[in-house]
DNA sequence: CGACTTTGACCGGCGC
DNA sequence: GCGCCGGTCAAAGTCG
């Protein structure tokens, strides 16, 4: 949990974000790559337009400055990202050291963890990345997250956050992270379809979808 | 005290 | 088969 300190950075990084996409929408001003439009609609799109598209995502592009998006069921993807069969994997070329973990002692708990592998084992959700220019890492999409993970991958300067849906029976998944050639860009990636409303949203919110709206 | 974050440990998948 | 790596778990810590 942030300090109060911290949360009145994090405010103040609102706040901006805010007066970024006010100045966004007021300017008209909007990047979205070619090679992206030809073949994939804009991010603010009619959902009908994004098949598998969660609320939160076209609530997410109503709300910030969608840069890139990429999506992980025959959409175009992000230039920095290539598909594996399960994720997309960051192929930078800095080189980050990674941390080596040391040989575990697996006497006794593999009973125990094998009682997780089912769990875990699972059918991939169709996956939607949004690449934003903002001073925080955790834009709000009108939806709660709960973190169940850092981690700093390969190849990357900046961890690597992992969020799910706090909304019981919502297995939606978020991953967020910041680019390393330009750490102002975050990566916003979503996994799944939420089952739910959202919980809550900004009250600015319809300034801004209006926004949008005459823009587009 | 409940909700949430942090973080080390562990797992499966993949490439070699 | 082995090692690396990303993703997830869960205990401990923190906050309101």
């Amino acid at each position: 949990m942030p300090s109060s300190s911290h949360q009145a950075m994090l405010n103040q990084g609102l706040f901006e974000e805010k007066e970024k996409l006010a100045a966004v929408t007021q300017m008209g001003f909007y990047t979205f790559p070619q090679n992206l439009t030809s073949s994939y609609p804009p991010p603010f799109a009619p959902d009908h337009a994004l098949p598998d598209l969660s609320e939160s995502e076209t609530l997410f592009s109503q709300r910030h400055r969608v840069l890139e998006t990429a999506s992980d069921f025959g959409g175009p993807q992000l230039p920095f990202l290539h598909r594996s069969t399960a994720n997309f994997r960051p192929c930078g070329n800095e080189c980050l050291e990674s941390k080596k973990i040391g040989v575990q002692d697996h006497q006794g708990v593999c009973a125990m963890k094998m009682k997780r592998i089912k769990a875990r084992r699972k059918v991939r959700e169709p996956r939607f990345c949004f690449k934003t220019m903002s001073d925080v890492d955790v834009l709000d999409d009108g939806y709660k997250w709960r973190k169940y993970g850092q981690k700093v991958v390969k190849n990357t300067q900046h961890p690597r956050s992992y969020y799910r849906c706090t909304q019981d029976n919502c297995g939606v998944k978020k991953r967020v992270e910041r680019l390393g050639e330009d750490p102002r860009m975050v990566i916003t990636s979503y996994e799944g379809r939420h089952a739910h409303s959202p919980p809550h949203h900004l009250h600015d919110s319809n300034d801004s979808h209006s926004h949008l709206n005459n823009f587009f």
